[in-house]
DNA sequence: GTGGTCTAGACCACG
DNA sequence: GTGGTCTAGACCACA
């Protein structure tokens, strides 16, 4: 589900944050679908619960994933969330954009590193904002 | 010469790194010109010597610059580290659009924000990737 | 009657706490009613008659109801509870609007928020919600 | 400077959290104005530097403070953030005056309640937006 | 010395 | 069993 690189230089939590932001944005985790729980996923990575909940509490703080105390934690209804990610990657896209043009590269070895167009989502039909 | 922003997570000596990088893939620092000693650019920017000393050893390491013991740093000739460098900047591009993409974005939107075409400018024409 | 809302943070103890207060306190549930039983209320809203228990006990500590052994839970007259309750949100009340005040908002600001007079409704004529 | 309740159901960092935030809008920490180091005001309140650090942490993410590793953490410019919470308390306030009003106060009563007019800011002139 | 990350283990409220 | 909070103590990168 997850995979974890300890040499990576980010840390655990926000790996496992990535992993599962893409899981939920993907479609591959639904609205409403129960997350695996704080000591399982701990588990099953092998690492803190601590650092778990660090992710899970994050995620919370950014709109992904809703918990309840004695429950569990869920996925959430995909809105806010969104859109801000967008405008942060964006953001990112165009200064990576930019500095591999300062470097040499064409406009046109850019677009050839685009996903070819029609396969946006992976099993919803995404809309185009 | 170099903007430092105390704001931004990522470390001084980061921001020095890539403050001389842009200023020697730009073209503004030509091969073989000498950089500012260590000294002075520490002066200069109002930080410890330690910070750039570091800046430079990375540039160093990544064959964006060579020093020469008892007569300065100098700017090496472009080769080896642009290659790798837009090669490691083209699969974070790769990796980011493929994600806006799954977040919804359009093609076409992707390509609204890449930089207009005709203003490369280098010193040399570059090809693709 | 009762609405719950599984993504609030509020236990959901607290939130049937607060649907009944709220209908006694409308007048919808008037003095000396009888209350759904707790496995009624249970059943009804699919949840563990235990949390219900919780909150018809709160209430009662509250001076909300009245529990009769045997016979049930019944709503109290109005008196004390509605005092103690309206001095702790008043208190509540005052800490809001002063950090709002601090925050910029202009006394007509937060006088715009308040609910249209002619509407109070005290403890005599009542319609329901 | 900040006063913990420990009978108090709000966790401790909440109560930090808030504290500080109300010395930040009060304007008594002005921006970029060093906050105490996390060990520093562990030391002082006498609990566990890793409860600072959340407080910390999370009045980062809501646009209060910023961090810079190895030199400390400082006061934001007072921006959005702001806004966010003045939307989020004032939310908070018309269902307060509303329940309040439920609960048979009266307009005039709730209005009595309110700061007096023309003492906004602190030792700030404060704008009404 | 500073913030940032992680671990280990504990206790609590909730359902 | 679940998430949430807190402690104690450790190590790291940075300046």
């Amino acid at each position: 589900m997850i995979s974890l690189n300890y040499r990576d230089s980010r840390p655990i939590y926000e790996q496992v944050k990535d992993g599962l932001r893409r899981l939920i944005v993907s479609g591959a985790l639904r609205p409403d679908e129960k997350l695996p729980s704080v000591r399982a996923l701990a588990t099953q990575l092998a690492i803190n619960p601590n650092t778990i909940q660090r992710a899970y509490l994050e995620l919370e703080s950014e709109g992904y994933i809703y918990s309840v105390a004695g429950r569990g934690s869920f996925v959430e209804e995909r809105t806010a969330a969104d859109k801000a990610r967008r405008a942060q990657l964006s953001e990112q896209f165009r200064a990576l954009a930019q500095e591999l043009t300062a470097l040499g590269a064409t406009r046109e070895s850019l677009i050839a590193l685009l996903p070819p167009a029609g396969d946006a989502g992976d099993d919803k039909k995404e809309e185009t904002t």
